[in-house]
DNA sequence: CGACTGATTGAAAGTGGTCAACAAAAGTGG
DNA sequence: CCACTTTTGTTGACCACTTTCAATCAGTCG
C-alpha cells in the first residue's frame, strides 16, 4: 500500500482516533485492490467478509429483488462502506458496483471486529460513522414517502447546487438513469420529471443542469436538512 | 425506578455490558415516566435532549413535511430509540409519539455520551444497536422502492404471521391508518390491498386475518430476510 | 342516543410505469 | 477516421396503480 494512502485511510473519522498499533495491525491485514470499471465487488446476501474503504473512484451501492433493481447510494471517497454488516458479522443486505475504475482498501471483517473490541477509539468512531449513515437512511426513506418524484428531482437539484458552492450551473455526476433509480423512479419518470421543473426555475441540456430561478425551485423543494442529505450521493 | 425496571433496562442488549459504576451513574441521571396516549415525546428537528428506553407501552415514530405525514417504525419494549440522534448529538429527524400509555425511562444524552466515551461494553453494544438499526432501514427503503402496495402488505401480513408463530391467525397490532402510513400508502390503498390479497390467500375480517393459503401469499410475497424485518414493526 | 373516529366503498383524477419507437452518444473495429 | 453497434436518453400512447374526494357504515365514548 502507498504511504499516501495509508495517510489517507488514517485521517478518515474512523480510524483517526486508533491506537498506532492498533490500525498498523489492521493495516497489515488489509488488502489494497484496484478495480475495473462495472464490476461486482459484493453481491447482497454472501456474508460480509470485508470492510471496504474507497479510496479512488466510486461504487453504486443497490439491491435488487424478482426482476427489479434499485440504487440506493453512490460511494464517494473517502468513505467506508458495509459497516454495519461487518459489525454485526451478517449478510449483506445491498450489492455493490463500482461506476469507475476504483482502488479501494479490503480490511477483513474479522480484523475490523477485532480491532473494535480492543481499541476504544475505534469503537467510538465506529458509532459516530454508523449513526450518520443511520440519519442518511432516515432522509432517504423519508424522502421517499413525502415526496413525490418531481419534488425529489427537484431536492436533489437544489442539494447538489449547494453541495458545489451555491452555484447556478453544474454537471450531473452520474448518468441519468442512476439518478432515477436513486430517487425511486424509471429514467422515463426523470426525464419527464426534468421537463416538469422548466416551470420552476431548471433548466437541462444533457448532463449540464442550470438553476434559472432558485427562488422558484426553493418554492417547490421546501428544502430542509431534515429531508436532504449532504454528500456523498449521486 | 422500580428495581424490577432497572433490572429489565440493565438486561438490554445495550447495557448488558457495561461496567456496573458506569450504569449506576447512568441510572442516577435518568428519569423514570409514565405518559398518557397519544403525547408528543419528541418533536423532529428539535436537539436530541434524551435517549429513550420503552419499558411499556407502544410509540410511533412519524416524520412530516409539509401537510404530510408518515410513520417510519413503531417501537415496542424493550428497547431503546433515537440513539443514533443522541451520538451525533444532532436534531432528532423523526417525532415520537406515544400510542398507548407507555412507562419510558430518559437518560440524558450527555450521559449517555459520557458514558460512552469511558466505558468500553457500552459503545461496543451501541454499535450493535446502532448496525442493526441501520439494516432494518435498509430493509425499510428497500421494500418501499422494490414492491407495489399489495405487496407490501403481503409482505408485512407474512412476517406478522410468522412472527406469532407461524400461525394461520392473528390480530393486528396497530389501527390500519397507521399500518398504511408504515407501509406507505393511505388507507384507503390498504382496505383495496387487503381485498386485492383475498384473491392470494388471506381473509380480512375487521382487525383480524386470517391466512387462508399460505403457499399462494408466498407466492405472492417472495418473502426474503433481506427485505423483511423480524421485529419492532407495527 | 348523538357525536366522533376509523374503516370501507365508489367515482374520478392524477401520478407514475410500461411498451415501443426513435434520437443521441458512446464505444468498437475495420 | 469512418461506419457500425450498443447503450443511454427522450418522447408518445396507453395502462395500472394509487390518491383524492365524497358518501356511507361501524364501532366507541361521553
Amino acid at each position: 500500500m502507498r504511504e499516501e494512502d495509508r495517510n489517507d485511510i488514517r485521517n478518515l473519522p474512523l480510524f483517526r482516533n486508533m491506537t498506532s498499533p492498533a490500525f498498523d495491525a489492521l493495516m497489515h491485514a488489509a488488502y489494497d485492490q484496484v478495480f475495473p470499471a462495472q464490476l461486482e465487488l459484493i453481491q447482497q446476501g454472501e456474508v460480509a467478509n470485508f470492510l471496504h474503504v474507497m479510496l479512488e473512484g466510486a461504487v453504486e451501492l443497490y439491491a435488487n429483488w424478482q426482476e427489479r433493481d434499485t440504487t440506493m447510494a453512490v460511494v464517494q471517497p473517502v468513505t467506508t462502506f458495509i459497516l454495519a454488516a461487518c459489525m454485526r458479522d451478517a449478510p449483506y443486505l445491498m450489492s455493490a458496483r463500482t461506476l469507475q475504475r476504483s482502488r479501494i482498501v479490503l480490511i477483513p471483517a474479522v480484523d475490523v471486529r477485532a480491532a473494535f473490541a480492543r481499541d476504544h477509539g475505534f469503537a467510538l468512531a465506529a458509532v459516530q460513522d454508523l449513526s450518520e449513515g443511520y440519519r442518511n437512511l432516515v432522509r432517504h426513506a423519508k424522502n421517499l414517502k413525502l415526496r413525490n418524484a418531481r419534488e425529489r428531482l427537484g431536492a436533489y437539484l437544489w442539494q447538489r447546487s449547494l453541495d458545489a458552492g451555491g452555484v447556478q450551473g453544474f454537471v450531473l455526476p452520474q448518468e441519468k438513469r442512476l439518478l432515477a433509480s436513486y430517487l425511486g423512479m424509471t429514467p422515463e419518470s426523470l426525464s419527464r420529471a426534468f421537463k416538469a421543473l422548466r416551470d420552476h426555475g431548471v433548466h437541462i441540456d444533457g448532463m449540464r443542469v442550470t438553476i434559472t430561478d432558485a427562488a422558484a425551485l426553493k418554492a417547490l423543494v421546501q428544502p430542509n436538512t431534515l429531508l436532504d442529505t449532504t454528500l456523498n450521493i449521486p
